[in-house]
DNA sequence: ATAGGCGCCTGCTGGC
DNA sequence: TGCCAGCAGGCGCCTA
């Protein structure tokens, strides 16, 4: 499932490959995904060129001389990477790109279909979506201040707190385990009764979990492969996520599983302290 | 404001 | 071995 740093990797890993090449066409697979591809944008598309690559939140953008801009979402199982034209396409792939020559392609594989793929005429439209979508700031730019108030301002609990893009943005089930882990946080705890330390302690531990990350190439936990095409590291280095009963890395105690904002949600009793007894729902 | 549920979607797993 | 329910979860939408 590709969050934050999953998607970081896919976009460095394409940018060499990508950037100065022209599309000379494009070809897409009947089923549709979450957004429907128009057809239009196919011939908007052909003979510009990638100015750029780059990512924000989960949201991978490409820029295309002069103002063109293609946003792609992964979802859950999407993959995005630069295959020889002569490779055979393989099942779920929705969207071929041809790059200059014909020689190599960008594609878009989804098997679930929960991914997307935009097409903005101009800039001015994709900051109009992203507005509307009130995408949050980055993790590494989260200003100290913004944090603490956006998290004294709700009654949520952190863990929905950091699934939601709008207040911090790339944080998917994995990272929000990983950095509640690390900053020894119970994910039940409610966001207006966290102190000012503890919001601190949150804000370092999700950035260093995110770098950590992102230097692994991501989690390769069964779909993931970056822009290469090759798997992600981070998954060796879980502390808690999908570690449910196996031992705590500090303390010993077998690490829980319950059911936290609609997600499985992985911790430690004792590292991660609770201190009001809440209903908590064990799953597993 | 917020929680919960559903639907989208396929592949894998576990129980029988 | 086969079948099927249940689960995985990002996101948008709906209702309470």
């Amino acid at each position: 499932m590709p969050e934050l740093p999953e998607v970081e990797t896919i976009v460095r890993e394409l940018r060499p490959q990508l950037v100065d090449r022209r599309i000379s066409a494009v070809r897409m697979s009947r089923q549709r995904l979450r957004k429907q591809w128009q057809k239009s944008w196919e011939r908007q598309l052909i003979h510009h060129r990638v100015a750029a690559i780059r990512r924000r939140g989960k949201w991978i953008l490409l820029d295309l001389d002069p103002d063109l801009h293609l946003v792609i979402h992964l979802g859950m199982t999407g993959q995005l990477t630069i295959r020889p034209a002569q490779e055979l396409l393989r099942t779920h792939t929705h969207l071929v790109f041809s790059l200059d020559g014909g020689h190599s392609e960008l594609r878009f594989r989804d098997t679930r279909r929960f991914g997307s793929a935009t097409l903005f005429a101009s800039g001015a439209e994709l900051e109009r979506f992203f507005e509307e979508v009130e995408l949050g700031p980055e993790p590494f730019h989260l200003n100290a201040k913004y944090w603490q108030q956006r998290l004294a301002a709700t009654r949520r609990c952190l863990k929905a707190v950091l699934l939601d893009q709008r207040v911090v943005a790339g944080v998917g089930n994995i990272y929000a385990d990983e950095s509640l882990f690390q900053a020894r946080l119970h994910p039940a705890r409610l966001g207006n009764e966290v102190s000012a330390t503890e919001a601190m302690r949150l804000r370092r531990a999700l950035i260093r979990v995110l770098n950590r990350a992102i230097l692994q190439r991501g989690s390769s936990i069964r779909d993931y492969v970056g822009g290469s095409g090759q798997r992600g590291q981070y998954q060796e280095e879980f502390r808690v996520y999908q570690r449910a009963g196996q031992p705590c890395p500090r303390c010993r105690k077998p690490i829980a599983c319950i059911r936290l904002a609609g997600r499985a949600t992985h911790f430690c009793a004792r590292c991660q302290p609770l201190s009001d007894s809440k209903n908590v729902v064990p799953c597993i």
